[in-house]
DNA sequence: CTGATTTTGGATTAAATAGTCTAAATATCC
DNA sequence: GGATATTTAGACTATTTAATCCAAAATCAG
């Protein structure tokens, strides 16, 4: 569904929104090892994430990545726009490029509705939401380390 | 959501359901040329199609390819399966590796559903209802052009 | 100010996907 | 049987994506 640059992008600003409340910055190395992502891979994706204003960074010590708003404002789908973009949530099911409401391919009705339904999911799931299903115990992220 | 390969596999095949009727092979480059794939690789794909019983071959003048089965009998992800495979329909929406019903990501539940109705979607459309649905003037396929 | 720590950015490599080319095999038609 | 038309198979190239490496810039702590 998604390339894995963006599934990294997901799973890393989620384990610093997890962190937010704790106020201190979030290291590169740390996101990498605890999320078990290739660290200078990761470095770049991040970079990613503050060109988009999605991400703070700072450097030195102390310093590291920090959500640029609160988690309750920020939407998994900016995540996916910044790494892969939106061409997911528009492109045809069976790859025809003129495929278009007025013009629509055999399966344009159908996969039309589940395509908008993931696009709302991850329009509507804020990382907020996120973190407190974590932090409730419903929901794990990678290893189900600790918090 | 899939490869151009599988894209160009289930135009082309869908090409190839259209003209069932005829009762004629189709020609790799009669398929390359109205929808407009790139000969030479759609050649590697229907060769894949082939392997997986989906297509019938034939070599030598009025050769070319035909389906194997009767177009009701055949559904989207035979096609889909042959080529990408059925990852997508099992892989977690963040690309947590360990996410499954027991150790659901903080997405898994809801995502699933949407997955899973795209699994149904191509598990339950034949290659007859599409070609119904381009006969009638429902949908098109490619260009639009005449049959 | 100095040294340690961290992000940044560019260059580079590796792997997967997309696409091309050519020769061989096979079937048809005359 | 011979010419022709077609798929098959393998090698090859190109592009995109994934991943690595390293030096430079910035920041903090002492």
């Amino acid at each position: 569904m998604f390339s894995t640059s963006c599934h990294y992008g997901l799973q890393a600003i989620i384990y610093i929104a997890l962190h937010f409340s704790e106020g201190k910055n979030i290291s590169l190395t740390e996101i990498a090892d605890e999320q078990e992502i290739p660290r200078h891979f990761l470095s770049k994706i991040l970079q990613l994430l503050v060109k988009h204003k999605l991400l703070i960074s700072m450097k030195g010590p102390t310093g590291g990545f920090s959500l640029s708003r609160p988690p309750e404002e920020i939407t998994l789908i900016e995540v996916v726009e910044a790494i892969d973009g939106l061409d997911m949530f528009t492109q045809c099911g069976i790859g025809f490029k003129k495929c278009d409401d007025n013009h629509p391919c055999p399966i344009h009705h159908d996969y039309k509705v589940v395509r908008d339904r993931i696009q709302k999911l991850f329009e509507t799931k804020t990382l907020l939401e996120l973190t407190e299903d974590v932090k409730s115990g419903e929901s794990i992220v990678s290893l189900g380390k600790a918090l």
